[in-house]
DNA sequence: TTTATTTTTTAGCCTTATCTAAATTTAAAG
DNA sequence: CTTTAAATTTAGATAAGGCTAAAAAATAAA
């Protein structure tokens, strides 16, 4: 069994390979998790004894099978509890991320069985994140960042790289959301900034919002 | 904000002072808690400078009102849960408390506020015991142990004392839940065991069974 | 290829929540 | 009213998870 801290290292670990690939360095870890260098080079070794992460030192560490299995079943806890939360208790999907990642560590495998039976077994999260299925298998899903269109490109947005209220609340003022039509309307060279068309209305908007889109072209 | 550790103690003295009156010994927590009393006293001490409970040296402890209200709380959330897991994941009464004893140290007063509306706000759990609300009332309700009853006397059973998986499961299989109207045959004198009818059929139960069930008299 | 800088690890300390063993206080019994 | 027993508290340890400061290794720069 796994503590709490042990549960949110593997997590961070798997999102950290996943966005930047395989071995991740102790201050990447530390960064993600707000917390020191220090801490983590004692935890990944604690992780490394329970043979959940490969780590040699000043090396980086890796998700064993085992380490990757586990860090996924959290995903996909958090991602299931999300959808009851927006689909259910009608919460806003700026509002989820928190609450979730307490409900995440909840123990019970015929709870999230059942929950996931009682929310029609559904494929994607509040913000368009796959969820893993029962076995830890995640369906490959084509999409691409808003920031990789070229002029006149369109595509469907079907997810949001960050989950940040105030970035999530920043695409509600603008009514952008999951399912929204996007077109580039136009494109700066210099600083890669956008201007973008969603439901006959055009927005500016810069490189790093563009960069936290996901859209699927069409 | 109070620890995982210190809500659980919070619990449990409230339960205490609600079973056998107010001031509760450092062994009946040590015991409850499945702990030992040396770490109840280090405990009851960090509380009462928290200012949740009153506690003078060798003379047990008291919740006070802060504290009540913080165990009341935590029983609320338990209690809502369980329904939750009862009523729309379809688990069996027996099967919740675990689950429950987890989720209700879920940190989020929207959340248990949006739970209870999307259960309708329930007045009782599965085991028919009171959900306080939102302001910790708990609504007060006559009931009585089976074991009160005399020769010939009747009631609807409204709730059981223990909630553990093998009690639930002892009345599972005789049929008696909440509900079940419950007929004293015959008491016996020497050790309060007792023949009762329920739905048609006799069944001998001991004492033990006897205290453990609450019926609403008729 | 040395030197400087950054990254990572080690060493030592802190807090929370436990424990065992010993000491102390209260309650019970003779 | 002492003595014994039971309950409670103190003292000292331990394990998890974190921190700071210093040491060591790896990387980058000169």
């Amino acid at each position: 069994m796994f503590t709490l801290a042990e549960e949110n290292y593997l997590k961070a670990i798997f999102h950290l390979e996943n966005d930047y690939g395989a071995g991740v360095s102790t201050n990447a870890i530390a960064d993600k998790m707000d917390t020191r260098a220090s801490s983590v080079t004692d935890m990944i070794q604690k992780l490394a004894d329970k043979k959940v992460i490969s780590y040699q030192k000043y090396k980086g560490a890796s998700l064993t099978k085992k380490g990757k299995s586990i860090a996924v079943n959290i995903i996909r806890k958090h991602r299931l509890w999300e959808v009851f939360l927006v689909e259910k208790l009608d919460f806003q999907w700026d509002e989820v991320h928190e609450i979730a990642e307490q409900l995440e560590h909840i123990k019970s495998d015929e709870l999230i069985q059942r929950l996931d039976l009682f929310l029609e077994y559904p494929d994607f999260d509040p913000h368009g994140d796959p969820i893993p299925d029962r076995n830890g298998y995640i369906k490959p899903t084509e999409k691409k960042l808003l920031s990789k269109l070229k002029k006149n490109q369109r595509g469907i947005c079907v997810g949001v790289k960050e989950s940040s209220a105030t970035f999530l609340q920043y695409l509600d003022t603008r009514k952008i959301g999951i399912g929204s039509s996007i077109t580039v309307i136009d494109k700066e060279e210099f600083d890669q900034s956008m201007t973008i068309l969603v439901s006959n209305k055009q927005f500016f908007i810069t490189k790093k919002i563009a960069e936290n889109l996901y859209l699927k072209t069409i």
